[in-house]
RNA sequence: CUCCGUGUAGCGCAGCCUGGUAGCGCACUACCUUGGGGUGGUAGGGGUCGCGAGUUCAAAUCUCGCCACGGAGACCA
């Protein structure tokens, strides 16, 4: 490809919009444009990034076993009547009527169309068990679409879905998806952790999602160097080993005027954040609940929520009708109030609370003496330093960006959809089913925010727009240059390699800068400096200086890069 | 959903307070210049100032409504 022909409208600056790095990048680099909200056109730059994870992908996919097909990004509504989700799926889901007034809906997956396909197709255990995926257009209605096509409305996604005839084959598949997702991101060459995820109300022992490592990821993972235990920081549990100090204090009210937070009081009385208590005043059900975690630590909403059921934070108009001013509330004497202690909170012992009267906390308070044995649940946030769950190491911290999960459905639609097939003894039973997602074009950010400079985009060599690029200095005036660039270019073209021949007439910096933008991983330099020595110059995009390499070799030199 | 902010050329912005001929930079077109890290110059083209109402002799500018976009927000006693 020749730069005179291809699309390239690289910018040098950008929509103010644009937070992220990858979504900046993208942008400047073209590969794609807004078309309106969580709405974006592939330019030919991305559109050849994309093909490229995209292929990888299927790939894999067909390695595995798994078999392509194509389902309708426009499904009718009845399905998804069927399987309750036309109920359960919210305003995500964009929904529309034909011109017969009939629903339709925009899929976000395919669960619905592949069960119904298998309830008229797979009558047979003989048939199983079968894995069938589609990389498609999906589309759902962010509340707040943002980041670019990091978080879009309309996105490409790989989703697939297996059916067996029994838990145990599901299981199977599972892992052979768990190793063929660790195969494709490998592939991709991506920095990326399994890390176990939330198997909700469905159950069943697996749910993993796969993140790319990025320090401005959405997700905070928790895992532990002294085994494979990794989950999201929502889920993973926080353990409290040991036991309950003994009092040594006795209970006192001291004044804490206008200090509200643990971190004012701790400091005002000059003690340590941990040997404060937070209380947060929730609603379930008309009923108050008092949560307590400690000063240093953050309340769950998603842990407590399973513990107590759906709540609301209580307004400070409650909490003062019931307790008294927000900011100096606390468990001893809540009359009225379910107290509910985080399991750490629990182990505690003369700690500081707020007394329930405006300005004063209490100090040396302890479970048993100076208030009724709580509720105790884990119902925080784990933090660095955590022991782990698995009780091997101790927890780090690193941010991710989900870009793939693999889901053990069970029998949730096709019972839902009464998708059955007859087993070996003729008992008729519904599919096992799992399903696999990876979100393609979440991929290529995730890829920049993992892979960039100063100077723009550094793509892995599997996924990048092209993979060598020529910058001739002086192509169309120098026919010593020209003929040894144009010698090249054919030579790489005819054996296979993905190159880009820069043979724009513009000043040599426009010609770098742009290079290096769209992230081209390896760049040879042809100039009548160097010709005249007999000599091109490599350059890898990580690297900051090049090299010389005789003309005669630079071929074979490349080729060499490209097979690393 | 709530609060805040912003809508002026493809992009980034100024002008608005204090109403009076719509501007700058990038990008684009032509020519000259330059040629190893976004060269310098000359001359151009491109605008319903988000939409609608109102005030006024006169509205990008003031008032009201709407729309779009962006940011923040259950953070926590």
């Amino acid at each position: 490809m020749k730069t005179s022909r291809f699309f390239i409208a690289t910018q040098k600056e950008v929509p103010a919009e644009a937070e992220i790095v990858s979504h900046r990048l993208m942008l400047r680099a073209s590969m794609i444009r807004r078309l309106s909200a969580g709405i974006y056109t592939w330019l030919p730059i991305g559109f050849r990034v994309m093909k490229k994870v995209e292929r990888i992908v299927r790939e894999e996919m067909n390695r595995a076993g798994a078999l392509e097909m194509l389902m309708p990004v426009v499904q009718p509504g009845e399905l998804w009547q069927q399987s309750h989700r036309w109920d359960e799926y919210g305003p995500e889901l964009l929904r529309l009527k034909d011109r017969h007034e009939r629903d339709y809906v925009i899929q976000p997956t395919s669960e619905e169309v592949i069960t119904e396909l298998a309830r008229g197709e797979l009558k047979s255990y003989r048939r199983l068990p079968i894995h069938l995926y589609h990389i498609q257009t999906k589309f759902r209605d962010e509340r707040r679409p943002r980041f670019g096509v990091m978080r879009s409305r309309e996105f490409i996604m790989k989703d697939g879905y297996s059916f067996h005839a029994d838990y145990a084959d599901l299981e199977r598949e599972y892992r052979n998806m768990y190793d063929t997702y660790t195969r494709i991101f490998k592939r991709l060459g991506l920095k990326f952790r399994a890390v176990a995820a939330d198997t909700g109300a469905i159950g069943g022992t697996g749910s993993h999602e796969f993140h790319v490592l990025a320090d401005s990821g959405e997700d905070a993972i928790a895992f532990s160097p002294q085994s494979d235990y990794a989950a999201n920081v929502e889920l993973a549990e926080a353990v409290a080993p040991g036991t309950r100090g003994v009092p040594r204090e006795e209970m006192k009210k001291v004044p804490t005027p206008d200090k509200r937070t643990c971190e004012e009081v701790a400091a005002l009385l000059k003690i340590d954040l941990k040997k404060t208590v937070k209380s947060v005043l929730v609603m379930h059900e008309g009923e108050l609940h008092m949560l307590l975690v400690r000063g240093d630590h953050q309340l769950n909403e998603i842990k407590a929520q399973k513990t107590i059921g759906a709540f609301r934070f209580a307004p400070e108009k409650e909490i003062e009708s019931s307790l008294g001013k927000a900011g100096y509330i606390g468990p001893v004497g809540a009359k009225g109030v379910k107290v509910v202690a985080d399991r750490r909170v629990a182990l505690m012992s003369d700690f500081v609370c707020g007394a329930n009267e405006a300005g004063c906390h209490l100090t040396g308070v302890n479970w048993g003496r100076d208030l009724p044995e709580p509720q105790v649940a884990d119902i925080r946030n784990v933090v660095e330093g955590d022991p782990s769950p698995d009780g091997k190491g101790k927890l780090e911290i690193v941010r991710g960006i989900e870009v793939g999960h693999i889901f053990q459905l069970r029998t949730k639609y096709s019972e839902a959809m009464g998708a059955k097939f007859l087993d070996a003894s003729g008992a008729e039973k519904p599919f096992e089913m799992g399903c696999y997602g990876i979100g393609v074009t979440r991929i290529v950010a995730a890829a920049i925010e993992q892979g960039h400079d100063a100077r723009g985009i550094i793509f892995p060599a599997p996924i990048a727009p092209f993979e060598v690029c020529i910058v001739p200095i002086g192509y169309q005036k120098n026919a010593a240059v020209r003929e040894a660039t144009d010698k090249l270019y054919d030579e790489l073209a005819k054996s296979g390699v993905d190159v880009l021949l820069d043979d724009r007439e513009e000043r040599p910096g426009v010609l770098f800068a742009d290079m290096d933008l769209i992230g081209v991983p390896h760049r040879v330099v042809l100039g009548e400096r160097g010709l005249a020595a007999g000599n091109a110059e490599y350059k890898a995009r990580r690297d900051e200086k090049g090299s010389d390499v005789p003309l005669a070799s630079i071929g074979a030199h490349l080729k060499e890069r490209l097979a690393q």
